[in-house]
DNA sequence: TAGTGGTCTAGACCACGCA
DNA sequence: GCGTGGTCTAGACCACTAA
């Protein structure tokens, strides 16, 4: 394992077990770096990690301070929206009900998002996502199938993105999102109980590849009452 | 000027122009040392930039290339939401209609959100701002009143942020948001022209100071079809 | 002035992909 | 085996803060 990851996980544990206490001093870098028996480079490469989580504030002359609010930045909630409602929902019974699924080709909207030709199949696939049996989500999802290969309809009864990851190695680099609220539509109305004036959240997202090859485009809706989505995020003083 | 930003400013701008073009390899880290007559270190922090930015990816034993999405993910909209509609609309003429103004003391939930104490008092603001004279959004704001001090109605009419980060120099570290639709309420159906069945998108926020102390909690509320939430999130593998 | 974090160096070794 | 990027070192100098 790396060292600037190590020196990182111990440190974050010391915050999270409250050995180095919100708001206090962390002991500076040259003790650090003598203690951990690395160099200082090394030990300010982990605080590095800590600084962009969130955790701690840095300040030359000044040293560095655990954050007060370094526990209520710890959700991740960046991250989890990759991992699709199956991971989302641990220790809840997802189901999914197929309406929809079929190979096409791309018109020219969605050519330019997936970066793709007009000859490169997609697969389209139309799902109701149900928590503990209730409905929750309907989302509209079309894949590169150039990229995820062999998709079949027992696969998307169960966790796609499991799939993707596990089964295809494909290695998610990051997302494009824009999220919307919208008047339902006739779907919304038959799966999602909707009436024709419960407003519906919309949530619109591109997701690549680390090689930086878009591989999904898909719209979940929600209704308004049932999910907020969550966003914390720092500005990287340090690269920027 | 910092080597490695220099760097990174100069790498970008050849991705930009074109001198490195889309899906080529950029030359080598030993190469551009040589080049920029830095160490090899100096060159990876600016490349660690880049790839933090989405606008390249590494690969070992590969070299680094620049990625075919390098343009659609420049647009910076993490960072322009910090900055307040007055930087946002540029161009555009916004102005505010201030609807209540008042000192008061947070409840319970409001001194959680904000870490503070009953006894700190907080500026409430409530305000319609106008883009090009047009209704555009309703913003509830509660401001710490020890630290966004003196805040009177002539600033509220032009430009909080711009009175926060350069008459007060606060400096934004990061902020907790959380979007979803809403049904209206009386003031967006008298403000915003909202009938009784118009969807409401609402971000709500805390933001906090490059110290971790919060400053803001706020919502802000648009019709649905005057706005859309953009994301883009790119996961840092170098550093998690 | 002493102590902190930020930057930078010159060089070493390692892990990986490819021929 | 060669060339790539990733990590790490030991030490230097600088910028900032507080006493």
């Amino acid at each position: 394992m790396l060292k600037y990851k190590l020196i990182a996980d111990d440190i974050r544990h010391k915050i999270q077990s409250g050995e180095y206490k919100a708001d206090n001093l962390l002991p500076d870098q040259v003790t650090l770096a003598e203690q951990y028996e690395v160099s200082r480079m090394t030990v300010k490469k982990a605080i590095d990690i800590l600084a962009m989580e969130g955790l701690v504030y840095r300040k030359r002359g000044m040293g560095t301070r655990v954050l007060k609010n370094a526990l209520w930045n710890q959700n991740d909630s960046l991250a989890i929206e990759y991992q699709g409602l199956t991971v989302q929902m641990k220790h809840k019974e997802i189901t999914s009900k197929i309406i929809e699924f079929k190979i096409e080709f791309p018109d020219e909207a969605l050519q330019q998002l997936l970066m793709i030709k007009e000859t490169d199949a997609v697969y389209f696939v139309h799902r109701l996502r149900l928590v503990d049996k209730k409905a929750y989500v309907l989302e509209k999802t079309y894949f590169v199938a150039s990229i995820v290969e062999k998709l079949v309809p027992s696969i998307l009864e169960k966790s796609i993105y499991r799939y993707i990851k596990e089964e295809l190695g494909l290695v998610i680099g990051g997302a494009y999102r824009k999220i919307h609220a919208d008047i339902p539509d006739k779907y919304d109305i038959e799966y999602l109980n909707c009436k024709k004036t419960t407003p519906v959240l919309e949530v619109e997202q591109v997701v690549y590849q680390q090689n930086g090859i878009p591989f999904e485009y898909s719209k979940s809706r929600n209704r308004f009452d049932t999910r907020s989505y969550t966003i914390s995020d720092v500005i990287k003083d340090a690269y920027k």
